[in-house]
DNA sequence: TTGTATGCGTTATCAT
DNA sequence: ATGATAACGCATACAA
């Protein structure tokens, strides 16, 4: 039952030729007559031969095998960040799409990145990874195409790709504020981001900023939170801000998942979206149109976004030099039932 | 810069041993004395040495690599399905923890499942396959430690893993009942299951005919609807189901998504939960609990689902024999805001 | 165009 | 207790 897997040294003895040669015909390198390559092909397709991917790996350094790191995600923490499995569905068809597989990695606080050389991954993309903390650097002395998504380092020399989060900061507030409000308070995912003036919530956060500007409303301290990215932390946040609510007031929250959080949060307070107040969101995430009520927000193409690194990856692995090594991608305006006029 | 990788080899020469000594301090065959192993061992941290993956793969015919399964997910169709995530976030959690690799493949309609030898996987995880379909018989073939979960498989000899659908089918339906309505709509998630009689659906179907046959309750075919698992569907199915509705009717949609599409649906016509209908769903995802309303559902364990099959599929690489090969967790009724008591 | 021989880094068998 | 060496399956430099 446990037959030995067929080698090229099997293929080799059956079609009369040596290993090298049969590896060639597997590599297409040429120097090989079309006849011998022929009939070489054709066993290999009656056996069914498959290569043995270690031993490849082994000779040629790497492994046709790619890893998404999410920087302190910890274990079980996947389950309710819908961005992140949108991300990784578009990498993980984009890979399959050039014969690459991916490896999924929560990195625990040890940050033993060890795996990666171990394995020979050929790459890595790293989602949301802070400009100063100490894991960056690791990855960066690895040596390994690499590729940064929402991150926003200063280094010109990585690979880079975000949207354009400054601008949907910014759309979003005008949007609120074409709506009749004045007072809008604004939500971060991510906590002390903003202060520590790194990642894509900052840069919403100075989208924020130019509308408000823009629009000559004053800015205010007070009006911006800073909460954790899950959704109870959306939730909770409710109760911080119900004293500041007025009919002048809007809510921008930085993700989807944390508006859903707190429009749950307020609607146990009694505060009704929208007839109450306006909130709006981030992400556009497979939910927000089907939500009662469905959600305005900010939309990325988060699909296409994942497809978009493992290009950058692919180009980097396989020596391609490319022109621009930051890709920043639109965003849009998506005006739903979660938003309306102020009336008074 | 691109310094080669610290081999054995080098350990071996800098400790004046050779490297098959070096080989046994790493895999504690003991037969070394304390003090050369100290040694080396002391080596090994100083320069950071860390095996060559692939090497030992080749050698041994394993790799410390999972691969999760999902079959008919074409790409880009894992983003709507929060329950997989959190399915195998569970695996990942508990793969971490045994020094296991998770990698995360769809199946494409070639069905070509050769990376599972070319890699020297471990094992797989396969989730929801039909019984009756020619993947199941290649992967039986393949003759690998495998865990099926969602599955009901009839072969006595394979390792499955899930839950108690039918009490959840039966739960559901009977809280239905419980309240008032004896006209219970069943929303299937997954298109053909029930008619083909495999699958959790077919289970949960069955639990629902069993507290509708205690209740004295006719079984209609023409309650019954099998629409595909998404949350689109959910949404249409409302118009289908639209003309069935009345004060006797209640509706168990079997899958959270599905419920929610649903809810929506019914909203966008005019039809408000629970207060015009009561419907409740099957999972208890993440979001249940913070929708508006939240959802009556079947709370299943999910993410100890994912571990359970981590540790049977563990044990099975490990070669330590099991009693019981079928694992079925237990299910709970979660009754919140989307039905209520009928009221004429 | 094809074959021979070597090495990738590891484990394991057999000596010493 | 330790060392020399073969083998895993493949790719490639070099020879023929």
């Amino acid at each position: 039952m446990i037959q030995k897997k067929i080698t090229i040294k099997d293929i080799a003895r059956k079609a009369n030729v040596s290993i090298a040669t049969v590896s060639n015909v597997l590599n297409n390198k040429g120097r090989v007559s079309t006849k011998t390559a022929n009939k070489i092909k054709q066993i290999i397709e009656q056996d069914g031969y498959t290569p043995n991917l270690s031993a490849r790996s082994l000779k040629n350094k790497n492994s046709h095998l790619l890893s998404v790191i999410v920087p302190y995600l910890h274990k079980g923490e996947f389950q309710d960040k819908p961005y992140f499995w949108q991300v990784i569905t578009g990498i993980e068809s984009g890979a399959r799409n050039e014969n690459f597989h991916v490896m999924l990695t929560g990195i625990s606080d040890d940050e033993n990145l060890s795996f990666i050389e171990e394995r020979h991954l050929d790459g890595i993309i790293v989602i949301g990874i802070d400009k100063n903390s100490n894991l960056l650097e690791k990855i960066i002395n690895l040596n390994k195409p690499c590729v940064f998504m929402d991150s926003y380092l200063d280094d010109e020399k990585l690979y880079q790709v975000h949207s354009n989060d400054r601008l949907g900061g910014y759309l979003g507030t005008k949007h609120l504020i074409s709506l009749g409000y004045n007072k809008i308070i604004l939500i971060s995912g991510i906590t002390g981001k903003i202060k520590k003036q790194s990642g894509v919530d900052y840069q919403r956060y100075l989208g924020y900023r130019q509308a408000l500007a823009e629009a000559r409303i004053p800015y205010s301290d007070q009006l911006v939170f800073e909460e954790g990215q899950t959704m109870v932390n959306g939730y909770y946040s409710a109760q911080k801000i119900l004293g500041c609510l007025d009919d002048n007031t809007a809510i921008f929250v930085l993700s989807d998942i944390g508006a859903m959080g707190l429009i749950r949060g307020l609607n146990e307070l009694g505060v009704t979206v929208p007839t109450d107040i306006s909130v709006m969101g981030y992400d556009d995430i497979f939910y927000t149109n089907y939500m009662v009520p469905s959600l305005t927000t900010i939309k990325q193409d988060i699909f296409n976004k994942g497809q978009k690194a493992i290009d950058l990856l692919l180009a980097q692995i396989k020596g391609n030099s490319l022109e621009e090594r930051k890709i920043s991608l639109p965003v849009e305006l998506r005006i739903r039932e979660s938003t309306i006029k102020r009336s008074r």
